[in-house]
DNA sequence: CTGTTAGCGCCTTCAC
DNA sequence: GTGAAGGCGCTAACAG
């Protein structure tokens, strides 16, 4: 690996020169100086050293990607298509805007910090997190001085919260109040219920949900809420005992995911139920599993790939201290229509 | 952000102390000087800054991790659950072993091992490489001296060549002995061929199959090699043709991957043809597919958690130097049955 | 216009 | 047992 005091040796000028060079500072540099410069660096294929650079104070140029998944911590949450889906779009956004993603997956707040801190990390995006961690996060992300923003997060604490999130309320309330309109008046609000109540994003689709429901003169309450786990084993059994206890009293079931919905789609064909006709189901999120559906499922359409990309945004005009018009953007969802949901007859 | 310095000035002894505690260099330490070093490390909450320690010259613990998807390019790929499972892997282990992980999607070769260069990456994993990117990221990472592993790589090079990979051409034999056996004697093999012809994952199922069936005393040849797109809408089209002009010569169809096999049967269904009744399907992967389609995937099982282990294994084996049994670590493959595929009447 | 110098944080060798 | 010194690659302030 060429260093700059070689490329400067070479070129016979002072490794500032060099540098200058790099940096863009042409400053009042003599033509030739600059030409002969830039020939040697590219004939040397000078690769600048990243460390160099940073010690140097010029930015690591890093940003963290943080996932905070312990809750569905059966490493098939990975092949969850929103997993690959953000990370790619996150990716792709951060190496367009010049930077390098290092990714840590859940290991608590304090380690991932430490990560970014030792890094030098210019910025930290993190996803996944519940309030709790949030807070954490912030508190410490302030300390480091390095600025730090969630997706899909929910917090209500100040002025410190940067976000990319969806309108998930308005999004269950579109849903339920389409399914209202269609004559189900009796729906459940199915999602994995297993971590502490607090406000999340099922959190907020339910309540979305309630209000529709609310709005249309029906009754929706805590009996409604149904826990289904995002494992498959006990997703089964909680889905069997549910169609065989309590199906009958609804005739709309609104999941809190697509994943959940197309999986308990063929659980319920596998008990003999049949979608729509027996019962309606509608999911969230408009993945890649809403079209493999059969039927093709009605949902609440999310862009993924727009939430990485105002993410790195945002990030980015942190690090660049520029001026920020919303700490959080949330981003608009939208219905679509397919084939799992019918009037109520 | 506190550094071995102050930590020197505090406990009143010279960084180079600090730094010896630091590496566990306890030599012929006092005792106490090695107590009260540590509890000032402790208490300062000290946490060591990467590029200084890449700097000077102690590794900079970065593996990189390389994505070569240029192909499937929509960025609709990511969504593939592949993706998600492998990286998500590929972190785990990544950081149980100590280093991190810098993520590169498919910059092409040069820019990624650019990137590895300037962060002085210790190592590389690479996926979704075909021969040619393989010969050139091999040239360019030896010259770097940087050790690199590919993952389902296929590369007839030589000695620099490190790879975990799958007994392909097992499981596409294994597959269609199974199919043949049933009595299905003409079986297509569809794949995603738009890519110029070479070896790879997919070339080696479909050589498996047609040994498989050479060996069942079945034809199979060119013309039975049939081109779906990775793309959904081409691949909706591509496939009514093939279901309109070519679908009754087969019994059976051989698809390369269970995401392509499970959208197909939902296309199948929609234009009215019955699997396994009228034609029995099969894939490859075993993942979260096969198991949401309806009839269950029959499909040839592998442990994408097992390959990203390996592979973290192996070019850590690398970086420090171990003796390496085998280049080459290809995993087993299995028939996971299920209910796509029955017996030719 | 260009070079000299000091410094970023850490590691290692060599004296004491 | 511990410390001083030099160096890794790069940058920026300051001289000239």
């Amino acid at each position: 690996m060429v260093s700059i005091k070689k490329i400067a040796e070479v070129a016979g000028v002072s490794p500032s020169t060099v540098s200058n060079v790099l940096q863009g500072r042409f400053h009042k540099m003599k033509a030739d100086t600059l030409e002969r410069v830039r020939r040697v660096i590219r004939d040397h294929n000078y690769i600048s050293n990243m460390s160099g650079r940073t010690l140097g104070r010029h930015g690591s140029r890093i940003i963290a990607v943080v996932m905070d998944y312990q809750r569905r911590d059966e490493l098939n949450a990975l092949q969850h298509p929103f997993f690959g889906e953000i990370l790619g779009a996150l990716e792709h956004e951060i190496r367009n805007a010049g930077y390098f993603m290092m990714l840590y997956i859940s290991a608590g707040v304090e380690e991932s910090l430490r990560m970014a801190a030792s890094w030098d990390a210019e910025g930290i995006i993190a996803t996944g997190c519940n309030e709790d961690n949030c807070r954490k996060f912030i508190e410490g992300a302030e300390k480091l001085g390095i600025p730090m923003v969630f997706i899909d997060a929910y917090y209500e604490g100040g002025s410190g919260f940067f976000n990319v999130g969806l309108h998930d309320r308005q999004g269950g309330f579109m849903m339920a109040d389409y399914l209202a309109g269609l004559g189900h008046k009796r729906i459940a609000f199915l999602a994995d219920m297993s971590q502490p109540e607090g406000v999340d994003v099922d959190y907020e689709r339910r309540a979305g949900c309630g209000a529709a429901l609310a709005g249309q003169g029906c009754s929706f309450s805590r009996e409604d809420f149904v826990h289904i786990s995002y494992h498959p084993g006990e997703r089964r059994d909680l889905l069997r005992c549910f169609i065989r206890d309590r199906l009958a009293g609804y005739s709309a079931l609104f999941f809190a995911s697509d994943y959940l919905a197309a999986d308990s789609i063929n659980i319920l064909h596998d008990e003999g139920i049949r979608v729509p006709e027996d019962v309606s189901v509608a999911g969230f999120d408009d993945n890649i599993f809403a079209l493999q559906a059969r039927p093709r499922l009605t949902t609440v359409r999310q862009n993924v790939l727009e939430k990485a990309f105002f993410a790195v945004k945002l990030v980015i005009a942190r690090i660049k201290k520029e001026g920020i018009e919303k700490n959080q953007i949330l981003l608009p969802v939208s219905l679509s229509i397919r084939d799992s949901v019918m009037k109520k007859s």
